[in-house]
DNA sequence: GTATGTGAATCTCTTCACAGCA
DNA sequence: TGCTGTGAAGAGATTCACATAC
């Protein structure tokens, strides 16, 4: 495989790749190919091997994908084989039920840490970790940790943000509906509710 | 303006627009160039204009935009004009948050009731909504209500679509990781957010 | 035979460059 | 002069067609 850039389309659609193969593993499927892969999610197999192919060639012509191989392999490409920990910033309705949320795992995703800024939370626990203060977020620092879920008020959002990035978080999922400003080395992805729901109703004519 | 087949990408962005230009017409803004609307959004002006190009042309070259007008416009296009009410079934976690966001209203979306199966949490209140048994969810019909909210878990996700599409509803907002299989007729926008997470850490190297 | 991997062709979207109009 | 609106050029992503390997 020669150099290419890899489309971001490309990065978009390998978490889909790695939790459909998890599932089919758990499944029993030892072995997959790109059109079951693709029959699973809904795509087509000739866009899934040229996604693959961006990153190499992990496939048996022939044969096909060894399930747990490939597993790997995406886990690797994602960097969901290592540091995977995360904070969660604001405690309010969306980010308990972010909290309470079992999607993260399949991915071995894991929040390690809840804080507000509300005294009337601090201290009490919420799925088994203790709501910390927000001004105490520097004791993340220590476990290295770089990743944050975002669901404080918009009008909290940037001043958060810079305090995320003042404690070497690198990596935001927003929720607010605000567009963050960060240094280049930090990355945004948001997840903007109201914005996905305000464009059905043009679908549907 | 010739015939075009609008970019799926430009749909995804008009919301974002149509929110930019409220905020900025309450921050009092009667006029509005696409340049302060790119720099307000973070994008860039010609994307803009030639997003709005495919509608048609409503500004005034050597002026811009008529703010009021604008948001008329968009929200005609984006159908936000008419129908623009919504159920919401499963009271879980995140279907309570939902319930509670408010992000919704700057689009005029409204959730007019909320549905779900467990019998504890039948006929009570939250947030103003009396929750109802999915199984009477033909109660929406009179209503002519199009659109819902599917938050729940991901085992039953298939067979309330199904519900769903049997009693009328267009328009789905997806919150289970799952594919779900619609007619033709039927639009799905899922938001996956794991997903979303998973992909953090491959661009935080 | 069967399924992967990949250049080339095609399609889609963005940006450029500038004409058109207040 | 200033900002919109838009064909044409360029960049990016998908699909085709087939060589390659088991």
């Amino acid at each position: 495989m020669r150099y290419h850039k890899i489309p971001d389309e490309t990065v978009k659609r390998l978490p889909r790749y790695l939790r459909a193969a998890v599932l089919l593993r758990r499944g029993g499927k030892k072995k997959l190919s790109s059109s079951e892969l693709a029959e699973f999610i809904g795509s087509n197999s000739t866009q899934i091997r040229k996604d693959f192919s961006y990153f190499g060639s992990f496939g048996t012509r022939g044969v096909g994908y060894d399930t747990q191989k490939l597993i790997k392999q995406i886990s690797k490409i994602l960097k969901l084989d290592g540091q995977r920990e995360a904070i969660l910033i604001g405690v309010g309705n969306l980010g308990s039920a972010i909290l309470a949320y079992e999607g993260f795992s399949i991915y071995g995703l894991l929040i390690k840490a809840v804080f507000d800024n509300n005294l009337r939370k601090i201290g009490k626990k919420l799925n088994g970790l203790v709501i910390e203060d927000i001004a105490k977020l520097k004791s993340i620092r220590p476990k290295k940790i770089k990743m944050a879920i975002l669901t404080v008020p918009s009008n909290q959002a940037q001043h958060v943000t810079d305090k995320l990035v003042d404690n070497n978080i690198r990596g935001i999922l927003n929720f607010t509906s605000c567009r963050i400003e960060v240094p280049r080395k930090v990355k945004v992805v948001s997840i903007d509710i109201a914005l996905d729901m305000a464009r059905l109703p043009y679908y549907m004519q």
